[in-house]
DNA sequence: GTGATCACTTGCAAATTGCAATTGAAATCG
DNA sequence: CGATTTCAATTGCAATTTGCAAGTGATCAC
């Protein structure tokens, strides 16, 4: 069940945040990501990269900035994580803006989608 | 995103088989899990039954033994790790037979069904 | 009553983590 | 230009967590 790539801390909640914001820097994780350390961030990057989940790229216009995107497979994860975000709001006290876990549970796939467009959008900015 | 109880190596693993084969024995996680410490083991169980993901009983018919089953709000997992395994099975070489992913792929929430179906039928032996 | 089985617990070495400080490359400012 | 700042990491080190082997007491099977 490939938990020795996300069965740990930080994996889920790195892409949970790819997933919302699109294509993001090490700093952008580092900030959002409440508290994960440079050095465990630095090595979840690289494993998660190293799987084919995220892929990064160096940011033209800032060549010391790398940017992290989703891939194919990375995206795949998507119903396994909106699936979670849903049940932490119904059984606890939660971060995601309930508008977010409303639209979630009418139509996942199409919320999936439109996570989708937005970060082709940004990527093509 | 509540990965305070899920994020780590086993607990996922630990509910995956909880779904699958329902209440099982400490010895049962034990051997299933593949390589689990008992340490451990002991106290993940304590933990996903203090979150109240689990709970436990002693087993009418053996005093020894404590048998842990899910709870209505460890039932709730059982969308995102179901995703998980069809995640795993669609990109990784899984252990998880494929008429099983079939099964999941086909109609996720009759396969819940009946995987509680299951669990039931067994406590009540 | 003897020995096996069960759910743990304990002790200890090894790996992983968090934290603060630092690095080197690249951008920005004056 | 030169100095400063920003960025993505890396390093050193203390503290927590892990894995492993062995042991515990309670219960069961014969």
């Amino acid at each position: 069940m490939a938990l020795d790539v996300l069965g740990d801390r930080w994996s889920l909640l790195i892409l949970r945040d790819a997933m919302f914001t699109g294509g993001q820097s090490f700093r952008d994780f580092a900030a959002s990501d409440e508290g994960i350390a440079t050095n465990v961030l630095s090595e979840r990057l690289e494993r998660l990269v190293a799987h084919g989940i995220l892929a990064s790229a160096s940011d033209r216009g800032d060549a010391r900035r790398r940017l992290y995107h989703l891939t194919e497979k990375g995206w795949g994860l998507a119903p396994a994580i909106l699936e979670i975000v849903v049940w932490s709001a119904n059984h606890h006290a939660t971060d995601a803006p309930r508008p977010v876990v409303a639209a979630i549970r009418a139509d996942r796939d199409a919320f999936i989608a439109g996570l989708r467009a937005a970060a082709e959008a940004r990527a093509t900015d």
